[in-house]
RNA sequence: GUCCCAGUAGCUCAGCAGGAUAGAGCAACAGUUUCCUAAACUGUAGGUCGGGGGUUCGAAUCCCUCCUGGGACGCCA
């Protein structure tokens, strides 16, 4: 455990322990120990409300029960300096910091595992993302989504979770059958005769690219081929330059995957035949007007939905109810899906999906990733894949920076509209809140250079009593919190609570920064004490950044 | 019509399993550099938390309702 998580239950034990000893309230009856940080530092470190919570049990008044609460509080086991009661009966302690100061070795020793917990107890979580069609360049939302994904994927794994991360392809379908025509048109258009593009064609750059790659590779073979042959060679090779375009996007943004699922794998397996086969033995399944349905309604959803439509072939939900039940069946507890927001009807049938199959609801959870608005020059920008105008990922990152785009998609909370401002983002890139976390992060290297370079080494052994001044107790009870950041990231789900402590780290450390001196050969004690302590932002800093992508660089 | 998201300072947003005087960045204004990176720091000013009800010791936060903006609702994927 923590010290920080080590000090705030030992302080829960003893306000419960002084509620009972002081007769407040019986063992059964006692409510949730809510320990707070006030905002306002006069209000002490922590704070309670429970005497207003006792004020119903007990009948009394919350200021007296607080008074007597105080009164059977052991004050030794719980490194309290002082405690006060105030306003309409809150608790205010005010800790003895010194075993703040234990955090520096603790964090020099851990590195860059600084920040994990046990919290997910190893639970198996698996987080599908992204998942975009092969059929063109990603764009805006799925950068979003890849940002999101991927930094949720780190945090929970820092927190203890077993993740893995999957990229569902949508390899099947009509799609890719537009994907197969589109790809014709631009070969035959390569080769300079006629073709028109299907009226569902897929217009980007990318495969006016693959025609040209397949005119210049076999000239004009296919042109003389059967149409059945053409069609599955062009269909098989848009696919796979899609995929390895797509894959190598993702690798340049950062994200990789464990596990890339095909459709058409379900096809093939007879897992499709398997998932229907349960829903039909769980009473979900009817026929009408020629069709199958799967009765949503029983479990929630607004109508029934077709799973083999009148032609014989299977909807979209079909197999996707197969991938599912796989997922499932792999021995995952929690499913995490992150979805675009043009599925977000699709959340409900998919949830009693899982139910039919026989698995409770909340197993499958979706977050949902709104639309990203793009503004230059005060307009908003289209991203349709159907003109061929989109704005990509890559058009995005060579515009903005890597960097700046993970942290700005990782700071907003993912389930909220967006509007990107490009013209900020890259003209005033010192409004851009990336840099005034890397900042810190390079200003340390350089004093940590600096030490070196005089030869002072950052050992174990230093006096950390040393650590005394103001703005070094902020920056040690904020490196404190990092591990609890983590935590409830993780459990919210929430990777832009990373953005906010990567902030308010960094703003203690220029703090600190401008108000003392590190190196100074007159106090070596306190030089060596301080280097270890701006080391520990350093290590802090850096992780932090890393569970969200964006790179710590150690000059600017 | 049903459902989802949002409405908090001039702008962009935090805060929302109820808690003390509602926070930050940018913009505005006033300062800080013989000293480890001024991409920084310190301070001032700025808000009826969309409106109205309710729940209670206490509501930006929970419930109801209305208004405004965005989005989703295929035998497409």
């Amino acid at each position: 455990m923590n010290i920080v998580e080590e000090v705030q239950s030992k302080l829960k034990d003893e306000i419960r322990a002084a509620v009972i000893k002081a007769g407040l309230a019986q063992e059964d009856e006692l409510p949730n120990v809510v320990l707070e940080i006030p905002k306002d530092k006069t209000h002490g470190d922590y704070s309670t409300n429970m005497a207003m919570q006792l004020a119903r049990v007990a009948k009394k008044a919350p200021r007296m029960i607080a008074e007597e609460l105080i009164n059977h509080f052991d004050k030794t086991k719980a490194s309290i300096d002082k405690i006060e009661i105030a306003g309409p009966g809150f608790i205010n302690f005010y800790m003895d910091n010194s075993y703040l100061t234990h955090l520096i070795p603790t964090i020099l020793q851990a590195g860059e595992n600084y920040g994990e917990t046990t919290v997910g107890n190893q639970q198996r979580i698996q987080v599908e993302f992204v998942s975009a069609n092969p059929t063109g360049d990603l764009h805006l939302g799925h950068a979003r989504g890849a940002a999101v994904g991927d930094s949720l994927c780190n945090i929970l794994a820092k927190a203890g979770y077993d993740v893995s991360r999957e990229y569902y392809i949508n390899d099947a379908g009509n799609q890719i059958n537009n994907l197969a025509l589109s790809v014709e048109a631009r070969y035959f258009q390569a080769l300079g005769l006629e073709k028109e593009m299907p009226e569902d064609g897929y217009h980007g750059e990318d495969i006016i690219g693959i025609g040209k790659k397949l005119a210049e590779e076999f000239g004009d073979k296919y042109v003389h081929v059967e149409e059945t042959e053409r069609f599955d060679t062009f269909r098989q090779y848009g696919l796979q330059y899609e995929m390895e375009k797509l894959k190598k996007d993702l690798e340049d943004f950062r994200v990789r995957f464990d596990v890339w699922y095909s459709e058409t794998s379900l096809y093939h397996n007879g897992k499709i035949d398997t998932a229907l086969q349960k829903l039909r033995d769980n009473g979900y399944i009817y026929e009408k007007d020629g069709a199958t349905w799967f009765k949503s309604t029983e479990l929630g959803d607004d109508k029934d939905r077709v799973l083999i439509k009148q032609d014989g072939s299977y909807t979209y939900l079909t197999p996707d109810i197969a991938y599912h039940k796989d997922k499932l069946e792999r021995g995952f507890e929690k499913l995490i899906n992150i979805w675009g927001a043009d599925h977000h009807g699709y959340i409900p049938r998919m949830k009693a999906a899982i139910q039919a199959l026989g698995y409770a609801k909340d197993a499958l959870e979706v977050e949902i990733i709104q639309l990203v608005h793009l503004y230059k020059n005060g307009e908003k920008m289209k991203m349709s894949k159907r003109t061929g105008k989109a704005v990509t990922m890559r058009d995005l990152v060579d515009e903005v920076g890597l960097d700046g785009v993970r942290y700005f998609f990782a700071m907003r909370s993912a389930d909220t509209h967006m509007d990107f401002d490009l013209d900020l983002a890259v003209s005033q890139s010192n409004e851009n809140p990336v840099y005034y976390a890397q900042y810190a992060h390079a200003r340390i290297c350089s004093i940590l250079r600096q030490g070196e370079e005089q030869n002072i080494t950052i050992s174990k052994e230093v006096d950390l009593a040393q650590i005394t001044a103001e703005k070094e107790i902020e920056v040690l009870k904020k490196l404190g919190e990092f591990p609890l950041a983590v935590a409830e990231a993780a459990e919210k789900r929430m990777p832009h609570r990373i953005t906010n402590y990567i902030f308010e780290l960094a703003s203690t450390f220029h703090s600190f920064y401008n108000a003392e001196k590190v190196l100074d050969v007159e106090n070596m004690e306190r030089t060596k004490a301080r280097l270890a302590l701006i080391k520990s932002v350093q290590i802090t800093l850096n992780n932090a950044l890393s569970l969200i992508g964006v790179s710590a660089p150690e000059k600017m």
